[in-house]
DNA sequence: GCCGTTTTCGGCCCGACTGTTTTCAGTCG
């Protein structure tokens, strides 16, 4: 974790424990603020600190805390909290129908510090002689618990994305039913997604209906605009998915609002008082007269804001550039022109060039660029030099008759000490070469290795520059900043990795590129036919990256691509 | 604890739902 998720958690817990004790809510709110606004900073806070600039969000106080931490590696506030409050507090109060006050009065009367304990105070009956609790209550708290025990995790957003199209598109397919969209972080694209909210606008009452689906295994909450309950996605684990019913003057309001962030949300409304209206899930009102909400264009267009798209509204400034209509055109899926990270057969795919064209003619492709591993990645079937060569050979040979050109290309090993794993002479006949880190040390770090590969004037990309897995693996370690600054000096491309496992770079790392203004490719690191579909959580990633069709490099014609490519070599060996 | 060109004090997003109450508190999103 770096200094901002350190910190975010810090103020996160420190609000928790607020909370707990009953605290000022507005100051609850100002730690929780606080600690979405480091999570979406793309510099590390001490840049801003040394800077000394203002972050809309953190003031005097936060400010000096943080200065704190960062010249001592902790918070004497957050210390004396912690040990105020045991730890397990801090669980108990996730746990759903468990808020501040009710995990106060289980502790205060009942010393509930885990949930050993909590189960135990449940199954006792003591509780009921509690003023604030009756059987309703101790029931739902029952229903959290296992809700808890089931639904903790969070998914990985290309893990879930195929179920939750089919079930939207079950729900579309119920006669009578209007629309139906996905909100929530789905629809914002976070990397990982907690549960789901779907909006339905229907003529009539069809709860009946949905819960006929085979996946549904239970059944949360049932009432008329809103249906919990918990959905068995094909990995056969369970996912809490919450359908509201919408009308139809509200659906622009109401997609707004489920879609979130919740951040994003308060200032919206903010902004909405400010020019003397109000805005809720209903529509946009003056004086209580409806004045907007069918669709969410009316609404920002009401409120005089440019149209923000879901990806980015994340309460990271994107209000501010749509009052001044600067949100620039983000880059869509029909801009991308070719895939630029594929494996075939050839290392640890299982495509051969035929299946490669028949997926690419599917989407339209003008190229994809065959990106087979290099010899030292032995367990991804790394090619041999003479493998190479004559896997080159026979792509010449395919492209002859190809409706889509396959790029003579490799993912390149970068080695312990810096160097590539094929000599110069074999990686100069490549049409692209992209160069990366599969073998990292415990606590390497791998600064040193990307800067010394990035001297080589053929390599064209980066591949997954970060190395981290969404789910399993933190970032390797490594100075972004100085590969950030090397790969715009030598016109290096940093990949987007868009298999949903890596995304990587991430949104706050394409941010933070883009403004050393380096330019970007997507690769879906296909190994297989369904793997092509992940070009959209590419796509998703870096528009919530801000980026444009001009940032992405697999946005060019395959003409265009290739003069990019050779005017780049040709620069950095001209010029270093 | 944050913020501000009406304000440096006094506000702070807003509504649904539920449960335990008898007019409201807590939780959630």
């Amino acid at each position: 974790m770096n200094n901002n998720q350190i910190l975010a958690k810090i103020f996160e817990e420190i609000a928790d424990a607020l909370e707990f004790l009953g605290d000022n809510p507005f100051r609850v709110r100002a730690y929780r603020t606080a600690a979405n606004v480091l999570e979406g900073l793309p510099e590390d806070i001490s840049v801003y600190i040394n800077r000394n600039e203002k972050i809309y969000g953190i003031g005097e106080e936060l400010r000096e805390k943080i200065i704190e931490f960062l010249n001592t590696g902790k918070i004497k506030k957050h210390e004396e909290l912690l040990s105020k409050i045991p730890r397990g507090i801090f669980e108990i109060m996730k746990i759903p129908y468990i808020g501040p006050k009710t995990a106060k009065l289980l502790y205060d009367y009942f010393n509930v510090d885990s949930i050993e304990k909590l189960k135990k105070v449940l199954e006792s009956g003591q509780l009921l002689k509690i003023r604030g609790f009756g059987i309703k209550k101790i029931e739902n708290i029952k229903k959290g618990l296992e809700l808890y025990k089931k639904l903790s995790e969070r998914f990985a957003i290309g893990e879930v994305y195929q179920d939750i199209i089919n079930l939207k598109n079950y729900l579309s397919s119920i006669e009578g039913v209007e629309k139906v969209e996905v909100a929530g972080s789905f629809r914002r694209f976070k990397e990982t997604i907690g549960d789901v909210d779907i909006l339905i606008c229907s003529k009539r009452d069809i709860s009946e209906e949905i819960l006929k689906h085979p996946r549904i295994v239970e059944v949360i909450n049932k009432g008329e605009t809103k249906i919990s309950f918990l959905y068995e996605l094909s990995n056969h684990r369970l996912i809490q998915v919450d359908i509201r019913i919408i009308e139809e003057k509200s659906w622009g309001s109401a997609l707004m609002y489920f879609t979130g962030s919740k951040e994003h949300n308060i200032l919206m409304r903010d902004l909405a008082i400010e020019k003397g209206y109000k805005l809720n899930e209903y529509g946009l009102f003056k004086d209580e007269i409806y004045i907007a909400g069918k669709t969410e264009e009316e609404v920002f267009e009401k409120l005089n804001l440019q149209y923000i798209p879901p990806e980015i509204r994340e309460a990271r400034g994107e209000i501010e550039l749509a009052k001044n209509f600067k949100i620039p055109k983000l880059i869509e899926l029909e801009d991308i022109k070719g895939d630029l990270q594929v494996h075939s057969k050839y290392s640890d795919g299982v495509m051969d060039f035929w299946e490669i064209e028949a997926e690419a003619l599917k989407l339209n492709y003008e190229y994809v660029a065959i990106t087979d591993h290099s010899k030292s990645l032995k367990v991804a079937g790394g090619m041999e030099t003479e493998d190479l060569i004559r896997r080159n050979e026979e792509i010449k040979k395919f492209n002859k008759s190809s409706r889509v050109k396959l790029l003579i290309s490799a993912e390149v090993e970068i080695l312990n000490d810096g160097s590539l794993d094929y000599p110069d002479e074999i990686l100069k006949e490549l049409d692209l070469v992209l160069a990366s880190i599969h073998n990292v040390k415990k606590d390497e770090d791998i600064t040193e290795r990307y800067l010394k590969a990035m001297d080589n004037p053929y390599v064209d990309i980066i591949a997954h520059p970060t190395g981290r897995l969404v789910i399993s693996r933190e970032p390797y370690k490594m100075d972004l900043d100085k590969i950030f600054k090397k790969a715009s000096e030598r016109k290096i491309v940093l990949e987007i990795n868009a298999h949903y496992n890596r995304l990587d770079l991430n949104d706050l790392n394409i941010l933070k590129a883009k403004q050393y203004g380096i330019k970007f490719s997507i690769g879906t690191d296909a190994h297989n036919r369904a793997g092509f579909s992940m070009i959209l959580f590419g796509v998703k990633l870096a528009r919530k990256g801000l980026l444009t069709k001009d940032d992405v490099i697999n946005t060019l014609s395959l003409n265009e691509l290739l003069s990019y490519i050779k005017l780049c070599r040709e620069y950095r060996k001209s010029k270093f």
